[in-house]
DNA sequence: AAGGTGACCGGGA
DNA sequence: ATCCCGGCCACCT
């Protein structure tokens, strides 16, 4: 996978954002790409997590000191589908292990892999960089 | 270079 | 509630 120059921005800020996010708080892909001004673009924050490993490697390689991001720090397991489930992209067990996460820090997942937005969601007009 | 894919989303049946 | 579909757009073949 190859990544552009101006997604590179894409990517750093999707990453900064989703450090964002509170313990014990979860949001959506899409209010992600909408607090980056760039509503259409929700699917891309599903990729961003998807390669978080190679892409982090890749924008690290090129990036100061105060701009490193650490793969483990990104709490990707907060973010969710704006219908309030945990996607299952392909495999149960990633799924499981993301329930696991989240219960860990005291968000109830039901056994279909629900959460309550009303409880748990976070979802600011803004954030503040 | 054209067509396929997807950690998405909203609406309609 | 759940499934399906069309729209979306950067990336990948």
């Amino acid at each position: 996978m190859k990544i552009t120059d101006e997604s590179k921005v894409f990517y750093h800020s999707v990453y900064a954002l989703i450090g964002k996010i509170p313990y014990g708080k979860v949001t959506s892909y899409g209010h992600i790409a909408y607090l980056l001004n760039r509503p259409q673009n929700s699917r891309l924050v599903g990729s961003s997590l998807k390669h978080l490993k190679f892409i982090a490697e890749s924008l690290n390689r090129e990036a100061n000191p105060e701009d490193i991001i650490e793969p483990e720090s990104v709490p990707w397991w907060r973010v969710i589908s704006s219908a309030g489930k945990i996607s299952p992209r392909g495999n149960s067990d990633n799924e499981s292990r993301q329930a696991r996460f989240l219960r860990e820090e005291g968000v109830e997942v039901s056994n279909a892999y629900r959460i309550d937005l009303e409880k748990y969601g976070w979802f600011p007009d803004e954030v503040d960089f």
